[in-house]
DNA sequence: TTCCGAATCCAACAAAAGTTCCAGACACGC
DNA sequence: GCGTGTCTGGAACTTTTGTTGGATTCGGAA
């Protein structure tokens, strides 16, 4: 059962509020891999997650992914396209058996009209994800892919509350797709990482050795000199 | 003198509220070259460009550059640091001598919580800026810089509202800043353009000759090849 | 167990982007 | 007209990223 309450987004509005979103929400269920709307197409309205993990993403003409967000309950997604009526900006696909609650351009529009709690959330939702945007535009402007992977690992709050699963469980196939490169890439950034000393290798994943380090290289596109492990090859 | 009914942001706000806040904003002029605020400094709350360009930027570990927009009156930046109190997400500079209405993050919100017109338009305002920022992370992610110069000077959805200058009249740094990269790779873009018949020299500065081919080049990353100049060099 | 598909590892190569360097062109103020 | 600083053109080189292809490992289903 979705607790309302525990929704961020919905933090500040009362219980009548409440109330009255839960009477705006349509559930709907999806399989594993079924697509919840397409990007484009004409707003599917604010979307709730009861239950399940979602894939929020965007393919480039070649058929290159882009996975902008990793989500599961509790947490929403379409905001923007739910305020302003315009088509999607981005594909949902659920990647696990979901349940997700849907309110529609309309009946948010109303509810926001007559709930002013409703309205300062969205207003301070649509900030938050304006900031998150912009730290992932600034990634992909100046970071290496070894340095984007490094911040991924550490979860920081980028990509914190966006991805929920830990890079640890992730396959190489997904971490590609988060960063915006190819799976062959991200492998060998994962074994200059080995190489560097700042993650090892437990069971079918990784987890973090150096902590540290892997923030340096976050932060300025280099292994930190004293963490880095001996030159194996000698020439 | 600026006309408030002028500028998109408030379209919706009725006289009496822009009364109110023609009556919260203060003036502030610049000099060309001023810093007008500070990435990560404390909010410099909700900015109101009345005369003269304004380019917002940040810069990474290295001192690189990147242009996220160059602004000329009537309009507005800040929004998400005016809306959520919180620190300055880029930094601002007037490039020419410029006038600035300023109205703090307080006095935003107050006007805010009486005006319902005002707050509807900082929703539409701030689900417009998402959209915007969503689309140059896709470019950053998926494009090639030739790509990204031809959707500049194409001056689409993308920067055509927040980059006012037609690309003609840029210096190849500033391209360069807007496109994420450096002057040489812009210039080297710029001569594939020229040897490709997309583009023609027109004094200091470029006139565009193939529309259709620049957009192709935005979308799909190659060069069509109808178009394409035949090659010079005879190996 | 055995087989199968998914995921990974690794090497070699190709393409794109970034860097360094220097030579001209041009605009502007003196 | 003459320097001076900004802007541009272009070559040569390095690094990073993307691509290809094959070998290997792993877990689960038959």
């Amino acid at each position: 059962m979705l607790d309302w309450r525990a929704i961020p987004y919905f933090a500040g509005v009362e219980a009548n509020g409440l109330a009255q979103l839960q009477a705006a929400a349509h559930r709907h269920t999806f399989n594993a891999g079924e697509n919840i709307f397409a990007e484009g197409a004409r707003c599917a309205g604010f979307h709730i997650i009861a239950d399940g993990l979602v894939r929020l993403y965007r393919v480039n003409s070649e058929g290159r992914l882009h996975t902008l967000s990793l989500l599961r309950a509790p947490s929403t997604f379409n905001e923007v396209a739910a305020v302003d009526g315009s088509a999607n900006p981005f594909n949902a696909v659920a990647v696990t058996a979901a349940s997700v609650y849907v309110i529609s351009h309309n009946a948010l529009i109303e509810l926001m009209a007559t709930d002013r709690a409703l309205l300062n959330a969205t207003v301070r939702a649509l900030a938050r994800l304006n900031r998150e945007y912009l730290e992932r535009l600034e990634d992909m402007t100046f970071r290496t892919i070894p340095s984007r992977l490094a911040k991924l690992f550490l979860h920081d709050a980028t990509y914190g509350d966006q991805i929920c699963e830990t890079p640890s469980q992730l396959t190489q196939e997904e971490m590609a797709a988060i960063l915006g490169t190819t799976r062959e890439v991200v492998g060998r950034a994962l074994r200059n990482l080995l190489n560097a000393g700042l993650l090892r290798k437990q069971g079918r994943y990784f987890a973090i050795v150096d902590r540290a380090g892997l923030q340096m290289l976050a932060e300025t596109n280099e292994v930190p000199a004293s963490t880095r492990a001996p030159e194996l090859k000698t020439p």
